[in-house]
RNA sequence: GGAAAGUUGGCAGAGUGGUCGAAUGCGGCGGUCUUGAAAACCGUUGAUCUUCACGGGUCCGGGGGUUCGAAUCCCUCACUUUCCGCCA
């Protein structure tokens, strides 16, 4: 959520930036929570006097009751009627020019960062950086799916029984491969200063409020109605609500934390090929990494959640490529979004496995989480997040980059996790 | 699932209808003393809205109610603890 004296401060500024997001009517919009935002003042203003009109009241009779003039009580209470009165109008009225002003700002999107490329799709998106050889396989070549049955490692018809597509079972090496490469993560993340947590894998609707899946992403998630709970699409959202409602010391950030989990999501309307295989679930594991910083220092943050994640994907020798998102494909709530996109060779194509994020002060406004500077000021932290890393597309990628004829080569710092170095 | 007791500032913990945003202790911060530190002593120390400012408003788990007046009484929801039941 946007800050409001921001938007009351930088009217223009907040405006033209709506536009690289591609927000639709923005000028109207701002103009409407900024006339609704001057009308809850003016109420807060006249309500507040009431107020201290009736609390002064109160006490005099509390005065006068102790001082044994009940006659004189009784009369100053008839004149607390009026005040009452109006009292009650003036709340309802606050309360709804509230209401009206947070409906609004939940629908304005973060701000784009200065360095975001303008741009409408995917196809505007700068690459930054591609690292690594695109390999040349032999003839033959398989998709993972191919390659995942051939070795029955992971069976998608037997999920599609037990729950439905998108919930493959893994097996034998597959499922070793799993544990592997969370563990691989998890210990690199920790070698790299971040403190390992493991999270609900539901949520309620506070949290899912705080990191921004609600109000309007509902679709994407599972829900639980009959406790109020939401499964979570990735746990960016129970770790940052960890630090929800607080405020920190700036002697403690950045704070830094890692946290696997399991990964729900609808991916309602996706479609095609796109889907196939390990291409798209339901269902699927991720290390996530969390910061809180700065805003002194939050972009040099951002620089070393990237250099983490580039250093796990050059350790399972896999050619990459980073991308800095366009206005228009960036999230909701994010103002700049790294993707780092693997190399798959047998689909030829790249495959998403990470997004790393800042969202500046955009979590942070909603869900409360400040720090105190050193001038003793309290202030909205950073939030930032990234996947190091998701699994499904690394496991496709591993899979279809290292095939051999003779079967798929486990890359060399992955060994000592998965105790084997082929799968075959 | 049943029963009971709780939820107060960073923490501990007073406060059961009136000047209580809240005693006290601990912790934090600043200072005196000290070569330095500790101890001791002194001072200071919640958040938030509004106002150019003075000031004013709100917040004692969340929401609602009673009352001229609520941390204190009532309703409701959530959570915590203990006992019983069930159980990996």
């Amino acid at each position: 959520m946007l800050q409001l004296n921001f938007i009351r401060e930088k009217r223009d500024y907040v405006i033209e930036r709506l536009g690289v997001k591609h927000f639709k009517d923005a000028e109207q919009v701002i103009d409407e929570i900024i006339a609704s935002d001057n009308k809850r003042r003016n109420t807060q203003t006249e309500l507040d006097k009431i107020k201290s009109e009736s609390n002064s009241l109160a006490k005099q009779i509390g005065i006068m009751y102790k001082q044994g003039e009940a006659a004189k009580a009784e009369e100053l209470k008839k004149q607390t009627a009026v005040c009452k009165e109006r009292e009650k109008e003036l709340s309802e009225q606050l309360a709804e020019c509230e209401a009206h002003v947070r409906e609004l700002l939940l629908t304005v999107p973060n701000l784009p960062n200065e360095n975001v490329p303008l741009g409408k799709s995917s196809e505007d998106n700068v690459v930054e950086v591609q690292k690594g050889e695109i390999p040349q396989l032999q003839e033959g070549a398989k998709p993972h799916w191919d390659i995942c049955a051939e070795y029955d490692i992971v069976d998608f018809e037997l999920g599609n029984k037990i729950t439905g597509a998108g919930f493959p079972v893994y097996k034998r090496k597959g499922a070793k491969l799993q544990r592997a490469l969370i563990n691989f993560f998890l210990d690199e993340a920790e070698a790299n200063g971040f403190t390992e947590v493991q999270p609900p894998l539901m949520v309620n609707e506070n949290s899912a409020m705080a990191t921004g899946q609600l109000p309007d992403k509902e679709g994407q998630m599972y829900s639980i109605p009959l406790d109020g709970y939401y499964m979570i699409p990735t746990a960016e959202v129970p770790v940052t609500n960890i630090f929800r409602d607080t405020i920190q010391k700036e002697k403690d950030l950045p704070l830094q934390y890692c946290a696997y989990s399991q990964c729900f999501r609808r991916e309602a309307g996706s479609y095609g090929k796109d889907v196939r295989g390990l291409n798209r679930l339901h269902q699927f594991d991720k290390v996530e990494i969390v910061c809180i910083d700065t805003p002194e220092h939050s972009y040099e943050q951002l620089e070393k959640m990237k250099n983490h994640v580039a250093g796990l994907l050059e350790k399972l020798e896999l050619p990459y490529r980073i991308l800095r998102l366009c206005g228009g494909d960036m999230s909701f709530t994010s103002a700049i979004t790294y993707d780092f996109e693997v190399w798959s060779a047998a689909q030829q194509r790249w495959l998403e496995v990470s997004s790393v994020s800042n969202f500046e002060t955009y979590q942070s406004n909603r869900m409360k989480l400040r720090y105190k500077n050193s001038e003793g000021k309290t202030v909205l932290a950073h939030t930032l997040n990234g996947s190091a890393l998701a699994l499904p597309r690394i496991v496709a990628a591993l899979l279809e980059n290292h095939q051999t004829p003779t079967g798929v080569n486990i890359p060399k710092a992955l060994q000592k996790y998965t105790g084997f170095d082929k799968i075959d």
